[in-house]
DNA sequence: CTTGACTCTGGAACCGGTTCCAGAGTTTAC
DNA sequence: GTAAACTCTGGAACCGGTTCCAGAGTCAAG
């Protein structure tokens, strides 16, 4: 008996299937109010509006990004009560490209070294015969 | 009483502050094996030999390229069981290097991502009255 | 003798996003 | 009427490197 319910209501399955997400992801993203609660049939069992999927979908990019659960949970739940929150996601992106770009670079010259080591370590095992040690470790820690 | 201690015998807390590390870590690198266990004085107290500290710089070298405690852990206890582990050092360095340039290249596109969401932001923000809705989030969900 | 700074132990907490669990109810299809 | 595939719940496990904890022993200086 479907009859009393809305075409635009999904399950959480559907809206995990729709969004490339795990039901699980969709129970654990309204328990941390990130995903408004959602609306419940006679079952039990969770409606949600076909929006719902846009909201998912933000939310990941803005994981994706580097916003962690908690900052969008704050956000979203700013802008749900009414606040307009731009300028305030507008600072909070802001900081996140600046630990992005501190992040990048630290990862590059971990790139840079490793890239580095590998090479005198080839020119090193080149000159080494099988068996042999070359002692490519004590390399790693004279710089 | 130190007439039988070795002078180049050092304690948990000594061999951490010349390594810059804690002394539960020092504590957690033997329990995990990458450090070997040290000797102990008649108080039951660790005491390092003084090249540990090398061996401490090995690690946290290793690390900050992006090995993990284990995979240090399985070569080093290679290489003092006798075997040359240094091609397989090198492998796994290889590898290390191939998963970096992933991580880094992932980054290096949210950060552009990002970059951008945040300049059509700021352009957008210029042109909104305080107080006013500039839907930024929006913006985050339509690419 | 007392105080403070050290050390020992094994186990648990932490971070955060996701997944997994078990026991129970629902719906759908055959 | 039975089985397969859902859904519900709250809590715990996971990853890995580090830190924290409590209760106890050790050691140096005053």
């Amino acid at each position: 008996m479907k009859e009393v319910r809305n075409h635009d209501e999904i399950l959480s399955g559907e809206l995990a299937r729709i969004c490339g997400v795990s039901p699980d992801t969709i129970r654990h993203y309204e328990r941390v109010g990130v995903l408004p609660a959602a609306v419940r049939g006679a079952n039990g069992y969770r409606l949600f509006p076909r929006e719902a999927a846009g909201r998912v979908l933000l939310i990941r990019r803005a994981l994706a990004i580097g916003f962690s659960l908690a900052e969008v949970a704050r956000i979203l739940s700013q802008r749900d009560g009414g606040a307009p929150p731009c300028r305030n996601v507008r600072a909070l992106a802001g900081e996140k490209l600046e630990s992005l770009d501190r992040r990048i670079a630290e990862m590059v010259a971990m790139r840079r070294d490793l890239a580095t080591m590998l090479e005198e370590w080839d020119a090193k095992l080149a000159a080494t015969r099988d068996g042999e040690e070359a002692r490519l470790l004590e390399n790693l820690v004279h710089r």
